[in-house]
DNA sequence: TCTGGGGTCCTAGGACCC
DNA sequence: TCTGGGGTCCTAGGACCC
């Protein structure tokens, strides 16, 4: 008789169509139903419900070449509501926390959990628990992936999304390059376009290939994270689990027009308010930024009316998160890149070097900045309480006819309470 | 006509110094 | 007149992720 096995175990739980997924909590009548979720301004498919994906709906696809299938098949459409799908993100996260605090949310859908504590025999009934856990206090279908390492745990979640059960382990699996041979190169975590491409060119076209392939020769021809990825395919942890939440580095809002911007004003409007927006973002998480990039392009699908693409950095001898401050230098940088005579599609404002409040004192702090460092929390708490751009600068803009598309929102958001769906007692 | 947005990390190459 | 080469630091851009 063997004794219980406590090896190392990493599960993945994925949100199975997560926009789609969110949409349907509130609408019922489009379960079963073919549905995509588009991304800002209308322009791309970013989720799809299986119904979707059975009608042939590209991921990543722009919406107008797929209208044709859409319209045809009937199928339900809607913009994306980041706030509503942000707060199930929360009901999830929080939900799965509850089997182990040792959890990376990894991305808006998705999730790393540390299950070592799991014996080998029961960890498949554990990742059946969570995902009916999460199914029943969330309505949000999952898939799980669990395996040694986060690049397995990829994997087997990869392969559990086309299984029934939903939950795929390859705990204890004694001959992993069996499942590893059907496994596309490509469909490896952090095997992008590129090096596809590169592997195909040198006879790798599945992932028990490179997992067999000597890390000299990886690190020699390609890079670390290569050789990092081929190890965690071997079982060997490289990458660990980030179960604290660090602060982020930089802070990027951007947004395509929802008509092309020609004229410099408007385009002016549009950068003092996505600063205003990065900005508070910044405030919100108490950093300051040291850099600030504007940057303004035309579309790159179509050169007819010629290509323009440029980026203005302005380095501040003190790190601010002040939006006065913070408007005032990009729209100085706005000035040095536009040109007349271009169909702007897109522009941004990127905050970098941030850091913490705590070093951003120095010889030069004052009273004055005091002063300003109130003015902006009162404006962040009134905007809190009586939604964005409440206040707001005058540079920013009132009209905003160059805002993004937003043709097919759903009047759902869980932050709204007069959005909330009712239910009568009988 | 219409093609998203927000991140991180790595690396090649330039600037500079000795 | 001959014009080296190694080290460090920084940044822009590429690749990747969701």
């Amino acid at each position: 008789m063997s004794s219980i096995q406590y090896t190392k175990k990493i599960a993945l739980i994925d949100c199975n169509s997560f926009y789609v997924s969110c949409e349907r909590l509130f609408n019922p009548k489009i379960r079963k139903k073919p549905v995509v979720v588009l991304s800002n301004n209308d322009g791309c498919i970013i989720s799809r419900s299986n119904e979707a994906k059975a009608l042939g709906i590209k991921m990543g696809e722009p919406y107008f070449k797929e209208k044709n299938i859409i319209v045809k098949n009937n199928v339900q459409v809607f913009s994306s509501n980041y706030s509503l799908y942000g707060d199930i993100s929360r009901r999830v996260m929080r939900t799965l926390k509850r089997f182990n605090s040792d959890i990376e949310v990894y991305s808006i859908d998705e999730a790393f959990l540390d299950l070592s504590n799991f014996s080998d025999d029961e960890i498949e009934n554990v990742g059946n628990e969570i995902r009916s856990v999460v199914l029943k206090w969330t309505g949000i279908p999952t898939s799980i992936g669990i395996a040694k390492t986060k690049t397995l745990s990829k994997i087997a979640n990869h392969i559990a999304k086309k299984k029934q059960s939903g939950v795929v382990s390859l705990i204890g699996i004694k001959n992993i390059d069996l499942i590893l041979e059907k496994v596309e190169i490509n469909d490896v975590w952090g095997v992008g376009k590129q090096l596809t491409k590169f592997y195909n060119q040198n006879g790798i076209y599945n992932a028990k290939q490179l997992k067999n392939k000597p890390n000299t020769w990886i690190k020699k021809n390609s890079n670390v994270l290569s050789s990092r990825t081929a190890m965690e395919l071997r079982g060997i942890t490289c990458v660990n689990l980030e179960t604290k939440s660090s602060k982020r580095k930089s802070c990027v809002v951007s947004r395509s027009f929802g008509q092309r911007i020609e004229n410099f004003q408007e385009l002016r409007e549009a950068i003092a308010g996505y600063s205003l927006n990065a900005s508070e973002k910044i405030r919100s998480e108490s950093l300051f930024a040291k850099s600030i990039t504007v940057f303004i392009r035309t579309s790159s699908f179509q050169d007819r009316h010629g290509f323009y693409s440029n980026s203005k950095r302005i380095d501040l001898p003190i790190a601010t998160n002040n939006s006065i401050e913070i408007v005032k230098a990009t729209l100085n940088g706005l000035e040095g890149i536009f040109k007349n005579g271009y169909r702007y599609q897109k522009a941004g404002v990127m905050l970098s070097h941030l850091s913490d409040s705590t070093n951003n004192k120095n010889l030069f702090s004052s009273e004055r900045d005091e002063k300003i460092n109130s003015l902006m929390k009162s404006i962040d708490n009134t905007n809190y309480r009586y939604g964005r751009s409440t206040l707001s600068l005058a540079s920013a803009g009132v009209h905003k006819i160059w805002n993004s598309k937003r043709q097919h929102c759903s009047k759902i958001d869980t932050a709204d309470f007069y959005s909330l769906p009712t239910i009568k007692a009988i």
